[in-house]
RNA sequence: GCCGGGGUAGCUCAGUUGGUAGAGCAGGGGACUGAAAAUCCCCGUGUCGGCAGUUCAAUUCUGUCCCCCGGCA
């Protein structure tokens, strides 16, 4: 049986996204699946940039806003309900776009992800409590003497790799070099990449401009509602920028002024990260955020010639 | 005007008991296998406010001038 063939739309943070995939789903006649790790959350629609309802309205929208604060996505996670989605649509006869700037959700749909089973997490809570003790230098040498591959390619300040791997051994009694050579699994679908090409001095004042209309359109109220859903800020939804931000803000430990210049700036630098880490992938094809025509033609033809 | 406290990297500041200086953040580049909007790595010459003096040597000591922030008038 064929594998299903998707559209995988990336780009930076605010490079218009969202504009395309309506593009791209009125054009193939597809349904839009996200592939951000932030606009999962469903305390924070603004802040996360998550499509409006309108919309979510022009054509079917899929695992945007469905997650509480509290509560943790992982890759591997979203690769599940993904791979789900898509084979739904497909059986529907709708084509899956996925839309987001998460680069490691799009690897590990298109790549595989190791199929690492579940750990106890008591296992990570103890190694991340010896860290706090003894430092991530000595859990690194550690790692060193149960897995050298993979300690060797990280450094040893990395605390969260350095945890994982070690909690993965421990919960597991293979190492992570072990999994990721013996579990992969075979990819569920096959994916044209796209993506929107911006440099980032052109991008950085649509950036500022965003921060403000989200300031605008109510970005505050939706961090102080979601504080009275879920008042702990070590929670997983809280870590998405302008989350942290804004909750300082609420709080009274910083001014409105200098929030919105702290968000401006780790949004801008949240970016830099992700064009990084696009550029670096050599499956994908870039477009001029003003040549969604072309991208809609690629698309078209690698879905319908095949 | 007087008395304090300051003027050092784009920003916030440390420091040099006299041998021309370094952190965090920002910025640039990079890595990336279940927290990835995360986590981490590499990249630091800047009239050390101006001028003069002492000294082999001053950003450091002395004098003076300028600017900023408090307080007193």
């Amino acid at each position: 049986m064929n594998k299903p063939r998707v559209i995988c739309l990336v780009g930076p943070t605010g490079s218009g996204k969202t504009a395309a995939a309506l593009l791209l789903a009125d054009k193939l006649h597809g349904a839009v699946i996200n592939a951000d790790s932030r606009q999962v959350y469903a305390d924070f629609p603004l802040i996360t940039a998550q499509p409006s309802a309108a919309e979510q309205g022009a054509c079917p929208h899929y695992l945007y806003g469905f997650l509480p604060t509290v509560e943790k996505m992982s890759a591997g996670q979203w690769v599940g309900r993904a791979v789900e989605k898509i084979h739904e649509l497909c059986a529907q006869g709708l084509v899956p776009i996925l839309v987001g700037g998460t680069g490691l959700y799009f690897k590990a749909l298109l790549e595989g992800i190791a199929e690492i089973p579940a750990v106890d997490a008591e296992i990570g809570t103890r190694l991340l409590q010896e860290c706090r003790e003894c430092g991530p230098q000595t859990l690194h040498k550690r790692l060193m003497q149960v897995d050298a591959v993979y300690a060797g390619r990280i450094h040893p300040h990395d605390t969260q790799r350095i945890m994982r791997a070690l909690e993965v051994w421990e919960g597991t009694g293979k190492t992570f070099s072990w999994w990721h050579s013996h579990a992969m699994p075979e990819p569920a679908c096959v994916g044209l990449r796209v993506g929107l090409d911006w440099d980032l001095a052109t991008l950085t004042p649509r950036l500022y401009q965003r921060i403000d209309h989200m300031l605008a359109a109510g970005a505050v109220d939706e961090a102080r509602a979601a504080w009275t859903h879920c008042a702990d800020a070590g929670a997983a939804g809280w870590s998405g920028i302008g989350c942290a931000e804004l909750l300082d803000f609420i709080c009274e430990r910083r001014s409105l002024e200098a929030t919105r210049a702290l968000w401006a700036t780790h949004t801008r630098a949240y970016a830099k990260r992700q064009l990084t880490w696009f550029r670096a992938d050599t499956q994908l094809h870039w477009f001029a955020p003003g040549n969604i025509s072309s991208l809609c033609g690629m698309a078209q033809n690698f879905i319908f010639s095949s």
